[in-house]
DNA sequence: TATGATATAAATGAATACATTATTTATTTA
DNA sequence: TAAATAAATAATGTATTCATTTATATCATA
């Protein structure tokens, strides 16, 4: 049997192949598509240009993630996610990346993800250092935040982790998306500087190998974009986490 | 938007459906091909004596739910599972189940579920007063014990954590399922009896609105399986848990 | 007017046919 | 013999077609 290192990617990279589902998938994420619309596969397919037989396939995978739910008979409609919703599934998602940061702690970290760490909170100290809360630093921001929490999750050697994760992300945003196509918050600096400072502090408690703080403190980091969600109003979830 | 009672449910009852997804992902939960086997739309339509449409539709869903994966221009196989995946999967579902326990203690109880949890443990409690470890007796108690699991996690109103946990559940089990097809295990009574007093423990924890012990023991109680897994080398798992 | 049966339309499940792409095998050439 | 190229085979992507199921609209009847 195989080694969770070797472990199949979910979604390998293809080439031409499901493109329509992507495609789609897409266009749902955009609000392309209104809460009451019911998607059928003639009625698609008249849209798209094509025949039936890819965007059939196309719905029944979509139903088949959660993004859409079928009525027998009547085609599908958008699987609706209201804000609880959204902050359940922000519960699942501390929850579970504290698991990664909890075992990632447990089994230390080797030398790479280790650079990569330290390379995350390189960028995010720059940005921070800087002050200036423009394009350029919640953009580098972003890109250094998502390494963070790639590498925790990747390295914590959980391949579960991810996929849950992965699977989680597409569903409550697809519908915010819709209702704030534009809408994405804007961190402010002070947002960015606690942020790093949580980064130093998991990674820290990681390299100490501090299981339990680790997880706590990842929970915290997480749950802590909830409540800022809450109180002004932006989706922390569609620019990617925190 | 909807609340999260009203999230439409992810599999709901399906007619005649998705019969052919269904049927290959049994007969795959059931080992009847290899892991070095590649299955392709041809080689499967012909095998089913079906034509490809359906058969290439459920290959898509399958790899979307991970089960399978794709090698491009090569058809499919199966995703392989070693028994670091299984523990690891474990683990997920024993940090989710405790995030609903945890949340179901912070909410509070309401009679419907109250109930349930108590007819669970008025069966289990039944098993093992009893004392023999029959058939009977193993069935009686995995049903008590997926009442009882089932009923925390539908209850704790967060709908993300049954999303994950089933599917989290085909994955590692359709390989071992394949390795053991009757190994499944038997649990000693010893075991019965402690599950049946960490479920009292769970329930009086959220009772008394302590989320935090109930997180824990939740977790505990998961995590126990694993650890008589490994001791004994069984499938916790492909038995309705513990 | 309400109700139920029937007819019509719409949508889906599945089969076949065809085009395209990728992979394997065979063949040629240096 | 090794590498490169070309033919073949296999696999997939898409379209079209037909049959069956399901929903909706119409009409007759109470």
């Amino acid at each position: 049997m195989s080694d969770s290192r070797t472990l199949p990617e979910l979604n390998p990279d293809q080439k031409s192949d499901d493109r329509i589902t992507d495609i789609l998938r897409d266009m749902i994420a955009n609000g392309r598509f209104e809460e009451s619309d019911k998607l059928t596969e003639s009625g698609l397919s008249r849209m798209l240009g094509l025949s039936r037989t890819p965007v059939r396939a196309a719905l029944k995978v979509l139903a088949a993630e959660g993004v859409l739910s079928k009525l027998p008979g009547r085609g599908y409609h958008l699987r609706k996610f209201s804000e609880h919703d959204r902050s359940h599934a922000l519960a699942v998602r501390a929850i579970l990346e504290g698991l990664a940061a909890e075992r990632l702690a447990t089994i230390g970290l080797d030398d790479q993800n280790r650079q990569r760490l330290e390379k995350s909170l390189t960028m995010t100290e720059t940005v921070v250092r800087r002050g200036i809360l423009d394009d350029e630093s919640v953009e580098a921001f972003a890109v250094a935040n998502m390494i963070f929490h790639r590498t925790i999750m990747s390295a914590s050697g959980n391949p579960f982790i991810l996929d849950c994760i992965s699977r989680l992300a597409v569903l409550p945003n697809a519908q915010l998306g819709a209702v704030h196509p534009l809408a994405v918050a804007y961190p402010s600096m002070e947002r960015l500087a606690v942020s790093h400072q949580q980064h130093i502090i998991i990674t820290q408690a990681i390299e100490k190998k501090e299981a339990g703080r680790a997880f706590a403190m990842m929970r915290e980091h997480i749950g802590y974009s909830d409540e800022y969600h809450q109180l002004f109003g932006g989706n922390q979830l569609a620019a990617p986490p925190h």
